[in-house]
DNA sequence: GTCTATAGGTGGATAGAC
DNA sequence: GTCTATCCACCTATAGAC
């Protein structure tokens, strides 16, 4: 994008928003303290963006953004089944990563920010469909190579986000700290995956 | 408790506090709204709790009572699997009948109230433990009786807690809405729990 | 495009009278 | 135990000068 010397104002408030959010969560960001962030004062940031939820709904679009280069990665394996369990891989890698972009585009239910109920649908339509579209074509591809068995495609997608999104979020919510490190529960957590494609695949 | 005719503040305050965190959840949550609908003034409430952190606690743990309440009835079944099955159910029902409770004893991480780090610590405690150990008990007992294969119950339990867990958030979250209505998701829940527990059966 | 100034609102918390 | 009065911090957003 930019060269990285000098950044113009929307992307310098960008980055310090999601310095800022990243930093406080969803709940504590403010458009005054972006701005403050970003050495401008509060009112210049309407020329950039319509109010703070706009700032708000671009920070976590950068959020998701990551989160699909993290994902996207698992197309480089070779074999469909060797992509799906990848995917999973990188899944959790971005949870742990990313504790609080995690939460906000899989945790989130709609009190975080300044209830405005009619733009939530939206939001929610371009984080999950894509998303859950890759997963669906990952386990497609696996019954088609009979690594997994005849099945519906997308109940046996939910089951294996569930399963992912279940071990990821309980952990984030500081719920699994029975185990171990990070290292340790990632290697439960590739354990328990692989047993339940197992059971998927017959 | 009482007899249900009158109430003193306290209770009041509880009551009102439950109401405001069940319509706003818990970051729209304010100790001066509470003591509006109370019809107190805001000083009053510090004579009954502490701080607004204190406030949200109380009315906290009376969202766990409820989900112990959903819970405990598991056991009125009569066989392990049976009352493992229904711990299920149970868990599913009371997150689609208290999606806001279950939001914040399941799905928070920390940024939603003031941030007072210190104080986490007890908070999680407190809620995760008894929930996982009933859940771990339940386990033991069914591989005490052959219906589930011998192996760490801690762990299968963590995959148990971990599924149900994943389809239940994910749907608050709404990003299950494909699965169709609550009856429809019901179904899949329970379809997918038990083939679970067939994987784990051996 | 950014500023100062300001309007108008939320909130948590305390002091002191009753 | 509850009130009034108050303080202080913080916020979103707008108006109008430069």
């Amino acid at each position: 994008m930019s060269r990285g010397d000098e950044m113009d104002t929307r992307a310098r408030l960008l980055e310090h928003g999601r310095d800022l959010y990243l930093a406080v969560g969803p709940a504590r960001f403010s458009l005054r303290e972006v701005a403050r962030r970003a050495g401008v004062t509060a009112p210049a940031v309407y020329r950039h963006f319509d109010s703070k939820e706009a700032l708000f709904d671009a920070v976590c679009e950068e959020g998701f953004r990551v989160f699909s280069g993290y994902l996207l990665r698992a197309l480089a394996e070779k074999t469909p089944l060797a992509r799906l369990r990848a995917a999973g891989d990188h899944y959790l890698r971005f949870g742990l990563e990313n504790p609080r972009d995690y939460r906000v585009i899989f945790m989130r239910g709609g009190d975080e920010l300044g209830a405005l109920p009619a733009k939530r649908g939206k939001r929610e339509a371009y984080e999950t469909a894509p998303t859950f579209q890759f997963l669906v074509d990952r386990v497609r591809e696996c019954i088609a190579q009979k690594e997994l068995a005849k099945g519906d495609p997308v109940e046996m997608a939910a089951v294996i986000w569930a399963h992912v999104h279940g071990l990821v979020s309980l952990r984030l919510s500081g719920h699994l700290e029975a185990a171990g490190d990070d290292a340790a529960f990632a290697k439960f957590f590739r354990r328990s995956t692989d047993a339940l494609l197992a059971g998927l695949a017959g």
